[in-house]
RNA sequence: GCCUCUGUAGCUCAGUCGGUAGAGCAGUGGACUGAAAAUCCACGUGUCGUUGGUUCGAUUCCGACCGGAGGCA
């Protein structure tokens, strides 16, 4: 423990699969422990997508304060390195006065880059040249792009798979943009150590069928709230870089065009949400240093967050006592 | 009542000119470093509706029966 680590302030993240009670957990601990939230979630980070991403209702809301909830418009690209940038700021500025953050969420990217302190070392996303590799790919296929990258940096090429287009267009991107393999580009993100003291809760459950319950109940409601209003509301925009990949709406926006009925996009909205919290799992499930709670082992809300409480206290006097 | 089509994986369907079968979707597991609610990878034994017959051998051919769709009366 060197003395840089000693005077890290300490930050709790909450992590798990959509529909499995992180929003209402953490404004009880928050409540606890006078902390507040970091929104980690790469969809609630929009301003009108509010029902179908399930932000945090108004009375969780006025409760405790969030940060990078609706901060951003839908029409905007988004990506982590800007919400890294952000976010760090919120929670310097919550320390700042004296507060402790929650940084809750379920996008594993989102979390993981900015409690482990991934630095998105330049690079950035270039419109231009994305289009022109894009346009690349249209017209002489997947294969001329490996081929460009194999000359370009091997060992990238050797590691994509083929069909994994996005991810080779980033790697011609770095190497492109910034004239760096991807190896050297991802040693030199992980160079700074994580900037906070952190205690990982990961919120699982012993029988994912009550999860998926939770999920299709979930979208039930939403469908009862109005989602299909917030949906045509956001149809209007011709263009939604990043915001339109979000589940609930593009599904709704297919219904829109007459593709299927409606009860079809419902059920599709519940499958890709499943689909969805399954791979929340496998990403949160990798992660060394998680304190794993499962949901299904208490009655309800308050037994959950009194467990939650006691590991949140043993972490913070811990520290007090070093 | 008669005729035609149809019954194969949880679902939609291929297929076997007779040697016990395979796609998509679903499901499960996994990857993930500036699009991440995205993107990508791996995994396919099921009385081939039931029951007789022909055959060395039937899911495949023939018959009967049962279920489904359509047509004619």
């Amino acid at each position: 423990m060197t003395e840089r680590e000693r005077r890290k302030k300490p930050l709790i993240a909450v992590v798990g699969p959509t529909a499995c009670g992180k929003s209402e957990l953490a404004v009880h601990l928050c409540e606890r422990f006078d902390g507040e939230i970091v929104s980690a979630d790469s969809m609630q980070i929009y301003r009108g997508m509010d029902i179908g991403t399930a932000k945090p209702s108004e009375a969780l809301l006025e409760r405790v304060k969030h940060h990078m909830v609706g901060v951003v418009g839908v029409d905007t690209p988004f990506s982590v390195a800007q919400y890294c940038d952000m976010a760090l700021a919120c929670l310097a500025d919550i320390c700042a006065r004296g507060k402790i953050p929650f940084v809750v969420g379920g996008t594993g990217l989102y979390v993981d880059s900015l409690t482990d302190g991934i630095r998105f070392h330049g690079a950035r996303t270039q419109p231009e040249l994305r289009a022109r590799l894009q346009e690349l790919l249209d017209e002489k296929g997947a294969q001329a792009l490996l081929e460009m990258l194999r000359e370009k940096d091997p060992e990238a090429a050797a590691l994509l798979h083929p069909n994994n287009m996005g991810r080779i267009i980033r790697a011609l991107e770095i190497n492109i943009g910034l004239s760096m393999t991807k190896r050297r580009y991802n040693e030199l993100s992980k160079t700074a150590p994580p900037p906070y003291d952190t205690l990982r809760l990961g919120l699982f459950f012993r029988e994912r069928e009550q999860l998926y319950e939770r999920i299709n109940r979930r979208v039930d409601e939403m469908m009862d709230r109005g989602l299909l209003e917030e949906a045509r509301a956001l149809y209007r925009y011709d263009s939604m870089p990043t915001a339109g990949q979000a589940i609930g709406y593009k599904e709704l926006h297919e219904y829109f065009e007459g593709r299927i009925p409606l009860d079809e996009a419902v059920e599709l909205i519940k499958r890709r949400t499943r689909q969805y919290a399954k791979r929340q799992m496998t990403w949160f499930s990798k992660h060394p240093s998680t304190t794993v709670i499962h949901v299904d082992d208490y009655e309800d809300i308050h037994q959950l967050s009194e467990r939650a409480a006691e590991i949140v206290n043993e972490f913070l006097s811990r520290r007090d006592d070093r």
